[in-house]
DNA sequence: CGCTCCCACTGAACCGGTGAAGTAACGCGA
DNA sequence: TCGCGTTACTTCACCGGTTCAGTGGGAGCG
């Protein structure tokens, strides 16, 4: 099967080429009735564009990139990146960008993706998740001039244009919830120490528990897996400042924690309340249902790739601040038990 | 930052663009000597080859093309895709494909993008994944002739090339091993009936339990959400004819099952046995663990990636029959209550 | 009536590779 | 010494769009 090109429409309609093709980028040049009958034509055989013409061309690869970087257990265990990339698309789709995927094992390799991405044109744009410390991705970026939206805390972005939300209210709405029902003790079971928004809720973390006066906090960190969740809970509750409530960075650890704690014969919520960062349909399936800080993801990635569109268009687009995350309270968080044993 | 291009690799060996294109494709055409020096120039300057004038000329786009078409709330709690979409990267990484996601809401839209992928010249493959009967996706893509690989049952791949793993002999596993333990009483809760593995299971599980001659089976449909699965635990627990165990299409739908039977007072496994169908870590953080029918997706994914880059390297490629998943028992099956109340 | 301006449209060049065909230099055997 | 084949290149054309610099004709205007 022969794909029809303008050359094929411009015969047809008895005009050049170049005719054909400011008809049909809706350009002045042509009478509004010629430029119907040519795009009748176009309808007729089904002709679409060149996307490798038109690019190397135009220079408009109408692509975006993203790059993930999790081994794929956990990226397949995490809704959360399914539920971005859904919103990406969304927003893509309107617009007949394509999404070019690639699944990378370090932040130096997906830099070199980039590179190689850039190098190859073979996209106009990229979005960053996962922001590190001097993440070598952003330096990348900013060396090659390649427009890119960063989910991510602006304060690391560099000169890229970020989308974010802020972590440090979100934390501060469940802090002071707990300590509203009375916990005193309360712990947070981290993420991977290395990503910025970590860090962040840590930060805020730690400071909330300080200015609320409470009588212990603490904060350890894991790599997103059930297993450490699980394994991070039974140290706390294990530990002679047992702690009364605690926070964990996805429903997974959430979950596993949850599990652990039942398991050492523990009541969620007599004896423990939980808390869930990021909702998803498995906070609610559960029993007792977790509370979790939930925000419209998919939206989340429908703004970040509207920010990198209108960037790659050659608008100035300042950073986008998205709703922040909404604390929900379900049946896994209580007061703690009144006296501790 | 200005792009390397070979003119400029040309203009410094001073040599032609042709030498250097025979050079760099290691093609014959110039000696050892000047080909060493080309390729050293191209790696001090940064050279990619432009994927938009290399599509444009050799007709190969050096990307293939995946769509999916679930809400996004289902996509991202079921870790099946992003797990196989990893396998798949890790294929075409090897070989520098990129991978083109589009996200759809129905088989007729996938279709469509098929049809302006192709149009656009955008991919040399495409892979299919939730194949349905009478699939308009086959029919769109048999019609291209664009390369395509089916993850899913030969029967309905039409002359696209299956990438599959016999469900049925899973199937026949579980219901042996569920029988061997005692049960007569046996429930499936299965997904989508418009897919086809839905129904080979369906079928599968049937065939199985009427062989066995168990006392009764039965099939329920849903969408895969948690919620269903819950929903239809409930009815098939509270019906006179009470399964004493059940086997789930995901593991969401078995997580939400065993909560909706815990709530109703029955202890799994003692008065009721799970499987679920794919295993992932969630399967193994709640109590009890669930047994579950397991496999390596990513492996599964580099398969069809794999058979799909020798189609379009113009190889001949008979399906590929994965292999089966593999039943791991875990604490979520045991033999059923001696007497029933 | 002649001049300018605009409109509708065309031809040529270009983007950065690849493929086919042509050519000069060289080695080798007859 | 000539003819032939091979090697190591080069030149030309092409993929399918876009862009730019024309061009011819008609309307508008003084």
């Amino acid at each position: 099967m022969k794909r029809p090109t303008i050359a094929d429409i411009a015969r047809r309609a008895g005009v050049s080429k170049v005719a054909v093709s400011y008809a049909l980028n809706d350009r002045p040049g042509v009478s509004e009735a010629r430029r119907a009958a040519i795009k009748a034509i176009a309808e007729e055989i089904g002709w679409r564009p060149n996307s490798a013409a038109r690019a190397l061309s135009g220079a408009r690869a109408h692509s975006v990139g993203l790059t993930l970087c999790r081994p794929a257990r956990i990226l397949g265990v995490e809704p959360f990146f399914m539920e971005l990339i859904s919103g990406i698309e969304g927003e893509l789709a309107d617009r007949s960008y394509a999404l070019m995927l690639q699944v990378a094992a370090t932040p130096e390799q997906e830099a070199e993706v980039h590179r190689r991405w850039w190098g190859e044109r073979r996209v106009d744009g990229a979005i960053l998740v996962d922001l590190r410390f001097d993440d070598p991705r952003v330096t990348a970026l900013e060396e090659l001039g390649l427009p890119a939206v960063v989910v991510g805390h602006p304060s690391q972005a560099g000169s890229l244009t970020p989308v974010w939300s802020d972590d440090a209210a979100a934390v501060r709405e469940t802090v002071e919830y707990l300590a509203a029902l009375g916990h005193r003790r309360v712990a947070r079971v981290a993420g991977l120490p290395e990503l910025v928004h970590t860090v962040l809720r840590d930060q805020a973390f730690t400071a909330v528990c300080e200015e609320l006066g409470l009588e212990w906090h603490a904060v350890m960190h894991t790599d997103y897996t059930g297993g450490e969740g699980a394994r991070a809970t039974r140290r706390l509750v294990g530990s002679p400042t047992r702690p009364t409530a605690i926070v964990y960075d996805n429903d997974i650890m959430a979950v596993a924690g949850m599990s652990a704690a039942q398991e050492m014969r523990l009541d969620v919520p007599r004896d423990l309340s939980i808390v869930a960062w990021d909702d998803s349909p498995l906070s609610q399936i559960v029993r007792p249902a977790l509370s979790a800080l939930t925000r419209d993801i998919p939206a989340y990635g429908a703004h970040a790739a509207r920010a990198l569109l209108a960037l790659i268009g050659g608008e100035l687009v300042e950073g986008v601040r998205d709703e922040d995350a909404r604390l929900m309270p379900r049946g896994s968080t209580a007061p703690p038990p009144p006296v501790r044993p």
